[in-house]
DNA sequence: GTGTGCATGTAAGGAGTTACATGATTGC
DNA sequence: GCAATCATGTAACTCCTTACATGCACAC
């Protein structure tokens, strides 16, 4: 695991809204969701609010996260100095603004290169339930799979129709990889989606 | 969400350990791993112990349950009346038999019957660096689609060659869905490889 | 006699969720 | 004026994991 702490220099202030004593930054422990959040600031997104609006249109979908998890994050991300933050209200409207800072970058292209990965979870109701679907009635055990492939072909054209698009016009910008990873989601689930039609009509 | 202390008679008696008041069963919140122990149960696990190993090979890739989850969940099933419980010792170690009451059959049948599914939760570490590999050199973005590639090549291997033949012994006794699931599992993280490889060859 | 497997549980803690609480801005 | 959106946070709770604790049986 990139520990950040080693690479942020002796007696760096961290930003106009910093703690009190900027010249020791504690060592915190960076998880998926710490560099999920180092990343989307990385691509533009500078208030809470709007990293969780990004990530509800494109990462939620193999990391999910809800809001109540991004501000207590900003601030540990902020504290270990990974990120700076400024004031940046609307009228009357608080607002907080971060930026990575040089340390915050560094363990971003630190963990994208880094080999380590936490286990896949994977957890669907429908998979556990074909499972022990020899417990069923064919008519039953073809319903199941039904319903499987409908969802798996919602998915799909979910996928295709409203976040493809917004990943390409980020492509456009020169930032591909987003819309790679729309193009493997809506592709896995449709090749999930014939295969589950195959297994229905085997089952016929 | 299907409430089975709706379908437990009065007056059942629960088995030869079961509480001291055994005329009525606390309806209890029946979550997935609920039917994952009621399922594997109904497959011939008898042991906590027997359950949680059958898991690890099968759905622990679709629905990861540690062993202290299980024997407090077997207590609460057992409370509820949908599982019986047996002393059945070997020798001096103690050991308990479940079996499914008539009441745990319905509400397993009402389960894999229902089309109520908790939202399917996909957390990957790899991925969400694919998501933000822009940042990287192409190199290193190669390199993080060759490593994505090889670990879904070795989820298909495994499965195919570690999980599949014990599915399929348990097909010539008649249960198919096991190596269905074994099946899928497979095709489809073989159907991811391809797809890697081919977006590796377009990135060089 | 010793290591591996079978077997049952508890305790503490971490990660993440929903619900709560508040309020300004913008567009209709 | 009103609804939707932008915006920041906290509190309570649930689920699940790791680590702990114990001990017999069986094969080598």
């Amino acid at each position: 695991m990139s520990d950040a702490s080693e690479q942020i220099p002796g007696g760096r202030a961290t930003g106009s809204t910093g703690p009190v004593s900027p010249t020791r930054c504690p060592a915190v422990k960076l998880r998926p969701a710490s560099y999920l959040i180092l990343g989307m600031v990385g691509l533009g997104a500078r208030s809470g609010y709007a990293i969780k609006a990004a990530a509800d249109q494109s990462t939620q979908f193999f990391w999910p996260m809800s809001l109540a998890q991004v501000y207590p994050e900003l601030a540990r991300l902020q504290s270990a100095g990974l990120l700076r933050r400024e004031e940046d209200p609307r009228g009357a409207r608080e607002r907080h603004s971060y930026a990575l800072t040089d340390a915050g970058e560094q363990a971003l292209a630190d963990w994208l290169r880094s080999a380590q990965n936490e286990p896949t979870q994977f957890r669907d109701e429908g998979v556990l339930r074909l499972f022990f679907a020899d417990a069923l009635q064919p008519a039953d055990q073809i319903a199941l799979l039904r319903r499987m492939r409908e969802r798996a072909a919602a998915v799909a054209a979910i996928t295709r129709e409203e976040i493809l698009p917004s990943a390409e016009a980020l492509e456009q910008a020169g930032t591909r990889c987003p819309a790679l990873i729309a193009r493997l989601r809506a592709d896995t689930h449709a090749y999930v989606e014939r295969w589950l039609a195959r297994a229905e009509t085997e089952l016929r």
